[in-house]
DNA sequence: TTGTTCTGTCACATCACTGTAGCATTTAGG
DNA sequence: CCTAAATGCTACAGTGATGTGACAGAACAA
C-alpha cells in the first residue's frame, strides 16, 4: 500500500469514528467530506458502510484489549490493575470515541464484546474478593458504574491527561464525592 | 379528540420513545408497526418525523421538570432534595427512555435544556456550599457523575423501584463502592 | 341508529443514501 | 523521469424512507 493511501485510510477511520460518535446515522458522503476525501475513495478502502463500521469497532476493541493486557487484570495488585485499566480505557475511548450502545447492537462483533465483558467481570469479582470493592451491591452495579464513570472522565474532562483522569475515576469510585 | 385517538397518540409516543432509545434511526414504518398502527395514522398525529421527536423530547422535559419541582431543589435540605431529585429522574428516564446525546443534539429544545441544566448546576453548587459534596473537584465532574450514575440505575437496575434505586445512587455518589 | 370522527389501504412523488462504473488526472517512489 | 498506484469527478441504478392524497370501512358518541 502506498504511503498516501495509508494516510487516507487512517484519516477516514478517525474521522468516521468521530462523526459516528456524535451521530450514528452520519452518511458516507459526510464522512468522506469531513476527511477531505472523495466518497469513492472511502469505498475503495471499505467495501461497504458496514465494513467501515466493523473496522472502527475492531480498532476500538483492539485498543481496549491492549488496555486489558497492560493492566494485567489477573496478576497485578487489584488497586494497581484498576488504575491502569481505567487509564487505558480512557485513552482507548478518546482515540476511538464510539458510542457504547451503538457497538452493543452490532451482532458481528458480539463474540469479542462478550469475551472482553467476561474478563472485566472476572476482574471485578477479584476486586470484591480481595476486599477492594464492597460485596453487598446489586449485580452489575459496579460494572455499569465503572464503564460510565470512565466514559464521563474520557468525554468531559478533556483537559486532564489519561493518568490524572484515572486518578479521579478511581478515587471517585472508591470513596465517592461526599465530604464526610 | 376521540377516546381511541387519544389511546393511539399515547401508544405512538411511548413506542417511539422506546424504539428511538434503542435505535435513534428507527423509521416511521417500524414505529408504526410496533405501535400496531398504520404509518398514515402516525402522520395524522404528527406532521413529520421531526414533530414526533419534538413531542417526545417535550414529554421528557416535562417529566424532568416535575422531578425538579418535587425535589424542591432550592428549599428542601440538600440531602433530601438530592434523593428526591434522583428518584424523580429515574422515573422520568424509565418513562421516557430517550438517549441523552440524541436530545442534546436537537436545537429546537436547546433553551429548555439549558434552563434545566442551569437549575441543576445551581443545586450542585448549593450541595457544595452546604458541605454535602466535596469542593475540590473539577468543574462538571459531579454533574456528569450524577447524570450518568442515575442513568445506569434507571437502565440496568430495572428490578429496583425508583426509590430504592435512588438510595443506591445517592449512597454510591457520596461514599463510593470502596470497602474501606 | 345515525352522523361524525378516526383508521387502514393503495397509490404516488420526492429525496437522500448506497454501491458501482469509466476515465482523466495526480502523486508516490524506484 | 517514468511507471504503477491512487484519487477526483461525473453519472447511474437501486433501495428505502418521508410526506401526501383519496376513499372505503370501522369505531366512537349522541
Amino acid at each position: 500500500m502506498r504511503a498516501d493511501a495509508a494516510r487516507n485510510l487512517e484519516k477516514i477511520l478517525s474521522t468516521a469514528a468521530r462523526l459516528l460518535a456524535a451521530d450514528p446515522g452520519a452518511s458516507m458522503v459526510r464522512i468522506a467530506a469531513e476527511a477531505d476525501v472523495d466518497r469513492r475513495t472511502v469505498y475503495r478502502q471499505f467495501e461497504s458502510r458496514e465494513a467501515l463500521l466493523a473496522a472502527i469497532y475492531t480498532a476500538r476493541y483492539d485498543a481496549v484489549e491492549i488496555a486489558f493486557e497492560n493492566a494485567r487484570l489477573t496478576e497485578a495488585p487489584v488497586a494497581v490493575a484498576l488504575h491502569r485499566y481505567v487509564e487505558g480505557i480512557v485513552e482507548a475511548t478518546r482515540r476511538w470515541p464510539v458510542a457504547f450502545d451503538q457497538m452493543a447492537a452490532d451482532p458481528a462483533t458480539a463474540v469479542r464484546r462478550r469475551e472482553l465483558g467476561d474478563r472485566l467481570d472476572a476482574f471485578i469479582r477479584r476486586c470484591v474478593d480481595e476486599e477492594l470493592f464492597r460485596a453487598d451491591l446489586p449485580d452489575g452495579w459496579i460494572e455499569g458504574l465503572l464503564r460510565q464513570v470512565t466514559k464521563v472522565a474520557a468525554d468531559d474532562l478533556t483537559h486532564l491527561e489519561a493518568a490524572q483522569a484515572a486518578d479521579l475515576v478511581v478515587e471517585t469510585l472508591l470513596r465517592g464525592v461526599g465530604r464526610s
